[in-house]
DNA sequence: TTATATATACAGAAAAAACTGTACGAAGTG
DNA sequence: CACTTCGTACAGTTTTTTCTGTATATATAA
């Protein structure tokens, strides 16, 4: 095996080991090994050249990368003279892993706790009712105590996203040992 | 409405938001809306009675509890002189994501971390070889040189699975503000 | 042990997702 | 302007996943 074909095989290994764990960002591997394929090239790719190295449509190519954009895993770039739309990854992975944790715990948190807000509303309406019965009254206040504590927990996922957001996280996790 | 119906209304609110946010954990929203049945009852449940809360069949039951299972979110418990195998959720959220997050985590690190070291070794051999020419070399290294950072980047990863299996993280982002 | 209840393996049906090719609109070029 | 090139919307196809019903294995009680 010539010296070529043994980058070629190292890169294909950290490709394929990472493709297959980017299920945990909800990304296929296939998507999975267009990120890789970006992170390796040297300088920004085409559409075009995704299609070519990955055998694969430009239509997916093109439905690849805006997910890992929106991921912002990887970013459209420009070059004077280059008509076509140019992509590359975002190298810093401490950033990338960031974005999109806090992208999706944000938003988890933020839908969770909005419902839980309008639901112990209701539910304390329910208590504060007249007409409801002792016995519908104890399962409504269980029901808010167990809100409660979810509403605890989201706020605490929102500040470790905040941790995250503004780097704090590195004070205490340091990026080097 | 009467007050049961609200009561009702106000969960089915929260247990869909929950299941909606569930792909977070890469679970579907049926088996989203498995674990809101599960959470919002009082005491374990048998695979019938979620068979009949959610309207599907008590096979789907079963894979959707293994599921939840697996992924820590949901124990079999047992309880004297009931044949049937009984199933409640794991309540301490702030355990079910570090567990989470811990074992997909540390899963993808050591994963990845095992492809980008034997990748290492393979480019310096690149490197070290005689036969290799300037140019080859000074693609080996530039990988090298990623792959030493994305190395950096999993040893950090890894601390940071640490601080939350030790539950260190929670005296720099405490529980309760 | 037998009778009975319970959970899961498996095959097939239904639903969802991934992928492709075509077509069309937008943007750049002469 | 006309002409070319590029990117994506869309429809259709293939593949994968989800879900169900049946059949079988396992466990419990008498």
């Amino acid at each position: 095996m010539n010296a070529e074909e043994r980058i070629e095989k190292a890169r294909e290994r950290v490709i394929e080991a990472l493709s297959k764990n980017m299920d945990l960002y909800g990304v296929t591997p296939s998507i999975g090994r267009l990120y890789g394929i970006l992170y390796f090239n040297d300088g920004p790719m085409t559409l075009e050249e995704m299609s070519d190295a990955l055998g694969m449509s430009k239509t997916s190519m093109s439905t690849g990368v805006k997910t890992l954009t929106d991921l912002k895993m990887v970013e459209k770039t420009w070059k004077k003279g280059v008509r076509k739309d140019l992509y590359r990854v975002e190298e810093d992975w401490y950033e990338t892993f960031s974005e999109f944790f806090c992208i999706k715990w944000r938003k988890g948190s933020d839908m969770n706790l909005a419902a839980i807000e309008r639901s112990l509303t209701e539910l304390q309406a329910v208590i504060a009712d007249e007409e409801s019965s002792e016995e519908v009254k104890a399962v409504a206040q269980k029901d808010i105590e167990r809100l409660q504590q979810a509403q605890e927990y989201y706020h605490w996922l929102n500040r470790l996203v905040d941790a995250f957001e503004t780097g704090e996280i590195f004070n205490h996790i340091p990026r080097k040992e």
